[in-house]
DNA sequence: AACGTTGAGTACAACGATATAGAACCAACG
DNA sequence: CGTTGGTTCTATATCGTTGTACTCAACGTT
């Protein structure tokens, strides 16, 4: 069935070493000997077994990437450029998904093992501890660094891009902001930065902070957005403007100030985070912070590059990511468009 | 740093064999010795070595998902339900992304090597050509079966599920229905399929097929459902329905019709096809087909399953996963919300 | 007392690749 | 002519695990 080394040395005639330094492209060997070994290759249509080469070599080509899951957009798109970055140096990557809860486990267990070369990692909650079972094998992690634990981070910065599409909210004219996305657990790290960040313009412009324009949404996502939206509507507050922690809260916001009959951004502008391609269709389209996701999976990949091959020891590293804010219909309508919401 | 089964022998006082067998649950091993195994393997956090493992055992625990790309919803979460069913079997999931038209490289190269216990499948464009190279791995094809190669398939009734959706416009009173997502190539079998179901539902209705109503996309992506809907729009046709091959086509022909101030459903009627998160929260939440995604994701592993092991020469099957008709607000309004589009 | 049976454990050979050491050959040099 | 150095190739050990074949003791049966 499945042809070995030995089958194709056997075929040319020649040495399993021979075959392997050809495969392997070393340098001496003969003209005629590489013709007659690659020919065998070619017959046999032998494929080098990777268990065994992995073994001998203790490199296994593969990567992991661990998501909270593929069905949120943000990380859809960003496994997208991470299987691609990594296919260019050559990298399978074998996708976990952390799920919620359980990822202390899942980390632990199922990855942990020696399949795998290395780790990029976009924890909602992660504590150092987690990471002890790794055990030496290279970790790069996105998102916020949750200690100063022995891992390079990519990160973009959520505070000053939170503030900066706040401030766009606010040099709309409008006041009365809300957010939506807090979250208490000590998991939010990322709430908490984006909310700093929207905090601190509203501070700039002389706003006061009003805790009942804060909604939490425990899990990111349209059906809590949508809620959160229908709580503010509902609790009084009137805000003239929502700066939402993702841009699925924001389409859930949407979707709930449709229901309520308001117009956005003529009643209600809308901000998001993330720049997902649903907000780039959505009705209105919505206005939002882009980061750079093809940029991040790519320095993720590279740190991770580095770590492999050599240099464990090197203190970790931080990159950082560009983002833009992208001004969309939730907050600036065109001028020819109907402006129904 | 890493340890291996016969540093945990040393600590233990035992053979290399024995913490073998009680790492692998093996029955006969004395209840202290297993203890004593078990310590050793806790104080130097033992984890076995995946690559010799699979190198022994012929297996890799791991099998390949490959589709076009991860940044389509519905493959996204596709690959979310499919990650998670194979988790339960103790299996990994590589990713592969075939992205239009190299596919055929792909799996020839990529996958084909030994890494894997099998592959799942989803092809856009597949000849039987493409499946040589996998030499014996085993194979689950999510979608139109290609032929009758040496495949399982996992497939929806594509051509009745589009007539259902169709024949729901039909009976909402609409009579110029067009269709968008025609794709002419040989790949476009999926196309054909829905298209083929569309067309029957109008014979059905006695309503004559006008081709100037079908709108082709060459890939089925929100921007080019905007376009093929706008081309509608301006080409004099007048549609007052819109059948779409998929829910992202759906989206963008919602866009074009929101920018060229039309109202869904009173002036237009949308249905798509696929049943992805957005058009849960679209504006207007939009009508659809919804396949079991679970359940095609937790067949395809199945029917990998068997093959893997053992059974590799029974003759191929077809596997049927249901889905169900989800009318939404995009066709039919609900009674007391806004129906401006 | 001799027997097979079962439990508990060990020694060793695989799995298929690469690394190491060295053999055989050739050319060039003093 | 022996030595040195480079090229080309081979034999063999090795990576860490599991399967096979085996030993040895304890047990119940006849």
């Amino acid at each position: 069935m499945r042809h070995r080394l030995k089958d194709v040395a056997e075929r040319a005639g020649v040495s399993v070493k021979t075959v392997s330094n050809v495969v392997n492209g070393y340098q001496h060997v003969r003209p005629d000997t590489r013709a007659r070994v690659e020919q065998a290759v070619a017959d046999l249509n032998y494929r080098p077994n990777l268990s065994a080469r992995n073994l001998r070599k203790g490199r296994t080509g593969v990567i992991a990437l661990a998501v909270p899951g593929l069905d949120i957009p943000y990380f859809a798109e960003l496994a997208r450029h991470v299987v691609t970055a990594a296919a260019e140096r050559g990298w399978a990557v074998l996708i976990d998904q952390t799920g919620g809860g359980s990822e202390r486990e899942r980390v632990a267990a199922g990855i942990g093992d020696h399949l795998i070369d290395g780790l990029i990692f976009s924890p909602l909650a992660l504590t150092a501890e987690d990471l002890a079972g790794l055990d030496g094998t290279p970790l790069v992690l996105l998102g916020e660094r949750v200690d100063h634990g022995p891992a390079d981070h990519v990160v973009i910065d959520n505070l000053a891009a939170a503030r900066k599409a706040t401030a766009h909210l606010i040099s709309l004219g409008r006041r009365r902001i809300a957010a939506i996305g807090a979250q208490r657990t000590p998991e939010g790290a990322t709430a908490r930065l984006r909310l700093a960040g929207y905090a601190a313009a509203l501070d700039e412009a002389g706003i006061a902070y009003d805790e009942r324009l804060v909604a939490p949404a425990p899990a990111w996502h349209r059906a809590n957005g949508a809620a959160a939206m229908r709580h503010l509507l509902t609790s009084g507050v009137r805000p003239d403007a929502v700066f939402c922690c993702d841009d699925t809260l924001a389409l859930g916001a949407l979707r709930a100030l449709h229901e309520a009959g308001l117009r956005v951004p003529g009643d209600v502008a809308v901000a998001g985070f993330d720049d997902i391609e649903d907000g780039r269709f959505s009705i209105p389209t919505l206005t939002t912070i882009a980061p750079d996701k093809e940029r991040i999976a790519r320095l993720a990949v590279e740190l991770l590059a580095n770590r492999v091959d050599g240099d464990r020891r090197t203190p970790p590293r931080d990159a950082h990511a560009p983002y833009r804010l992208t001004p969309r219909e939730s907050t600036t309508p065109p001028a020819d468009t109907p402006t129904v919401s």
